[in-house]
DNA sequence: AGAAAAGTGATAACGATTCTCATTATATGA
DNA sequence: TCATATAATGAGAATCGTTATCACTTTTCT
């Protein structure tokens, strides 16, 4: 699934933002239930990350916002909307976090990794192949008494171009 | 699967060592196809990485290992061991890097990582749920016609101990 | 408006990992 | 075996992603 949030509205500090997209709408009240304000900061690296096709590291997102956004200040909004919900961390070498907008916003994926050119790519599974996934995930959970949030199954082989 | 190597030979710089489980002797072999020597130090790493219980930092390493290995070294026999293929590295929160022994020695499994405490735990299967999990797997590649090689089904949530 | 709470930005501090370099151990071949 | 080349080691410095600090600004609440 690919977002693009677009702001219509008049520029940081020049007034109030105008959110074009119900997805933006969506993420506005979801803050808002968690009273966590949707500034234009915040709204920045949220449009940022939907823009993007993939999950993106601070750097990258600071890049693509600078000046706009300090480093500092783009560090803390990543904590702000993780805490919140609105994105999540994905771990990869070196240190890096990559941030992608959450499940809830994107849809539940889960991911091909190509042993061969690097390359992420996210695969939307059926309900049915869903649902036999999350039986396993519970069974395997059960057998230790873990309690189990959400699961992440990447499978790891040589997409089509690398065959 | 757990699995123990000791060492039974000399210690450090007073002779050479005698691998006693065939573990030992198979990552031997398998360094020796590779012309990586299996130094004391790595056969340090690889022993205390063996008697974890799932992956296992740097940190942790260096305090079971100290002051035997120290940091620099330990960090070095990490690479070493991860580019001939013995450990294979787990990335998690705040930039921390886990190493466990790669499948090939310890058998397949999947890991339970608890949202809480941050702790990686690993997970055997039966046979049949690892048939179920590898039927997902390929009918998931099938749509894509991805070549499946490997998978990794991780489950995050709540350990038994932060419940 | 005025006070309190939250957010911001520049910069310092921190911590995991990597690099440097002098020293030591191992392997090869005369 | 001895000589010598090659690789490994250890201590500490350097690096780099990330977090904390703090003075200042913005927003919210009364």
């Amino acid at each position: 699934m690919r977002i693009v949030i677009t702001f219509l509205g008049p520029r940081y500090r020049e007034g109030p933002f105008v959110p074009i997209s119900s997805l933006d709408r969506d993420i506005e009240s979801h803050l808002a239930d968690k009273s966590v304000r949707y500034t234009s900061g915040r709204r920045l690296v949220v449009g940022a990350l939907a823009k993007g096709g993939g999950p993106r590291s601070a750097a990258e997102l600071h890049s693509d916002l600078h000046p706009r956004v300090p480093l500092s200040s783009l560090y803390r909004s990543l904590t702000v909307l993780q805490d919140a919900g609105v994105i999540v961390p994905h771990f990869s070498a070196h240190g890096i976090t990559r941030y992608e907008l959450a499940e809830w916003i994107t849809g539940h994926h889960h991911h091909l990794v190509c042993l061969e050119c690097g390359a992420v790519e996210d695969i939307d599974i059926s309900p049915g192949m869903e649902a036999r996934v999350r039986n396993l995930v519970d069974e395997m959970a059960g057998l230790v008494s873990f309690t189990p949030v959400s699961h992440t199954l990447e499978i790891e082989g040589r997409c089509s171009r690398c065959k």
